[in-house]
DNA sequence: CGTCTATTTGAATGTACTCAAAAGCGGTGG
DNA sequence: CCACCGCTTTTGAGTACATTCAAATAGACG
């Protein structure tokens, strides 16, 4: 027997899974059973870099977010991942390598954990679980190839304007060394050209 | 009945698909009578960015890259698709709305051709496809996420590095600008760099 | 061989970084 | 409730990496 917690999130995880493929009432089964539930403190870290990563992580509430350090300590986000968002180190996921980032909340969250092995099932057990990953990998896949693209054309602040505009919810939650390290410039910059832009509108 | 060349490219991308999947020999009458072939002359373009992108591309010879040209003229290169490559503009692939890339050989190349309505039939009627392209798009997307992080934490000699190591065979092939754009500076600075780099070698 | 494009080289410039220090802000314990 | 601590943000000066513009040279292709 299920809290009322985990029926809400399964609701909440079955009506994003509808979006693309339709389930049986069966099928529907099948999936809730594999998935596990979790609250996550602000900056609690869901997997670190160097371990394997043996979850995908789909968020209910609040936000997580990718990122390596380097040899400096400093940070780069890959990736936010905010409510109806699904986060993991793919390549170790797929690879079973040790990850190469490491996923923290960057608030308190709520996430569904799906497990490797898990995965592997469904796909088996219920193929249109083939078809709904493929349709959110190509998403996913059309969102980094515009990220680099932005990348390679645009400047620090056009990337900011970028950044806005796909993630507006995130824009007043986050500290701002969070978007500055997504956007690729360091803290001090980033402020800095904050002021500029605000003295200009 | 098929030429010799037609056989051979089928026999090169069904070998390509059993790294993922297993098909028998009616799937695999299935998928090939979906394809078809054509040569590309060096600098022809397959894809316009503003015309909808109604194929996607499979290189068995040559290479292929996608780019974005800016309104200074500005070429981005997004991907280079050598042998055994897909290429296509997913966006306007999966959205319906015009392509946002240009699609263009690098060297005289044959490719398969896919269209995205055959692509759409070969899910329904060969659901192991599904399968097959959600695994190729895995290891697309970590490649995407990987480079998105080497721009964030390396410099231009850095990414230039990495991509010697990730296209030891496009380095003698390829244009220097074509490089340079891949990596994200001026063709000017990519000169430079280079026999900097050679003078300390 | 001639034309067109790619590459090289140099000087001046600009965007973003580094280092350092001060100010702001949030949480925790007395 | 307030004071303190640690972390984030701001500000400034000096620097570095990469761009821009211009011109010369080299290469590719018909």
């Amino acid at each position: 027997m299920k809290s009322l917690t985990h029926e809400n999130a399964c609701q909440q995880i079955l009506q994003n899974v509808h979006r693309h493929i339709t389930l049986d009432q069966n099928e529907k089964e099948i999936f809730c059973s594999k998935l596990s539930f979790r609250k996550v403190k602000n900056r609690e870290v869901l997997q670190k870099a160097g371990e394997n990563c043996m979850f995908s992580y789909f968020v209910t509430k609040g936000c997580l977010h990718g990122f390596q350090t380097d040899q400096n300590g400093f940070e780069h986000v890959l990736n936010f991942a905010p409510t109806d968002y699904w986060i993991s180190d793919l390549y170790s996921l797929i690879s079973g390598k040790p990850a190469v980032i490491n996923i923290e909340a960057t608030t308190s969250s709520e996430v569904i954990i799906l497990s490797r092995k898990d995965q592997e099932d469904l796909y088996l057990e219920v193929p249109k679980f083939e078809r709904f990953f493929r349709v959110i990998l190509e998403k996913s896949l059309v969102h980094f190839q515009q990220r680099i693209l932005d990348n390679l054309r645009l400047n620090a602040e056009e990337r900011y304007e970028r950044f806005c505009e796909k993630y507006p919810q995130l824009v007043g939650t986050l500290a701002q060394k969070q978007i500055a390290s997504y956007i690729g410039v360091t803290p001090e910059f980033f402020s800095k050209m904050r002021t500029r832009m605000l003295r200009r509108s």
